[in-house]
DNA sequence: TTCTGTGAATAGGTTCACAGCT
DNA sequence: AGCTGTGAACCTATTCACAGAA
């Protein structure tokens, strides 16, 4: 396997969807130009992206839907269930526990905290939010695979230290402010106000 | 101004947040290095980023901070307030509603709609929730630059048209389905799903 | 000396174009 | 004929390295 950049790990999530939507609609086979017209980008790099796994299509057919489908949720590590824990039981925080898009992904929020009292011992889509306070000695016990961040910018460097520490290799951050992390530990940013400026720019310059 | 990539937009947006906290703090002036340090990128990256707009800094000393950060704004169009629709009164959108991040940044939602007559009358931050049925007309009357779409994917579709058909010039979708827009119409898309996925792939492959 | 501004070099990602299966 | 798989060409973005201003 040669080495895959982060904009092919992005389409690949979308071929996915695309894949199990035609599962559903009884589809069989699909081209790489079929995926490229719902992917937004063009056949020739669908075949790029998926040749960097292997070749699991047929020449003058395409794909079988099923086969590839499992394939990519295979690439992407999505054959198993992920321990999620949620720090941060704000506004944002509530959205994504409801969100089903995780759960169906197998993303499964298994802890929230939150430093306010007054929402430790509330129940959050059938998950009791903790005290952050524990955090550090929960994780020790019941290890996650991935934090989400949704506390404020001021807060968020702290509780990062502590997932870093407590040994969880993979954070999304959605607090408005860089963070550091050792290598080795995953980050990604999820910047709503960013995504607006890009806008505005676009707008500005056109 | 030479054409300017995607990525420099994002990098701009982050030197002008490290930019206004240094306001705070005091600072006068900056360095490439400063800049490139908190925005988790290289100072010759920073240099360039800020060479497609001009020369803004002094050699041997850096850049002027309040100077700098007007310029940013200006570039990233910041300079003025933008009218933002929320079309999809549910979990996310009222997130962002109630974040004052965007505010902040002179994004104002000024108004929300949804098709959930239970919804439709309600007051979320102060501003009443309309019905979705008077999408087009409102906007006919009250024209907005920007329009949010957190409906659930089924519906998405349907709205953006309505939309680019009353003429809003960019649209943040923040629904999990691939939008179709005619061209010059500026389209972003935030998906979580996708981001959790990516952290799937680089914790599976690690 | 310090730090910017920028051409030149390098790296990385996308598109082309075509040989090779089915 | 249709569609994949892939090297080669192309294009875009990042890094290097250095001349020049403060």
């Amino acid at each position: 396997m040669r080495k895959v950049s982060e904009s092919t790990v992005r389409r690949l999530s979308l071929y996915l969807r695309f894949l199990e939507q035609s599962l559903v609609h009884g589809l069989t086979t699909i081209s790489s130009g079929d995926l490229a017209r719902r992917g937004g980008t063009t056949s020739a790099q669908v075949r790029k992206d998926l040749s960097s796994f292997g070749s699991f299509g047929k020449r003058g057919l395409g794909y079988s839907v099923p086969q590839l489908a499992t394939r990519i949720r295979d690439i992407l590590g999505l054959g198993r269930a992920y321990r999620v824990v949620l720090v941060g039981a704000g506004k944002i925080g509530g959205a994504l526990v409801h969100y089903e898009g995780f759960r169906q992904r197998g993303f499964q929020i298994g802890a929230i905290y939150d430093r306010d009292p007054k929402k430790v011992g509330s129940r959050w889509n059938g998950v009791v939010v903790r005290d952050v306070k524990r955090l550090e000695a929960d994780l020790t016990k019941e290890p996650s695979d991935i934090a989400i961040v949704t506390t404020p910018a001021e807060s968020a460097q702290a509780v990062v230290d502590a997932l870093v520490a407590a040994g969880v290799p993979a954070i999304l951050n959605f607090a408005p402010v860089p963070l550091d992390v050792p290598a080795g530990v995953f980050l990604k940013h999820v910047n709503m106000a960013l995504e607006l400026e890009a806008l505005s720019y676009a707008l500005a310059n056109r």
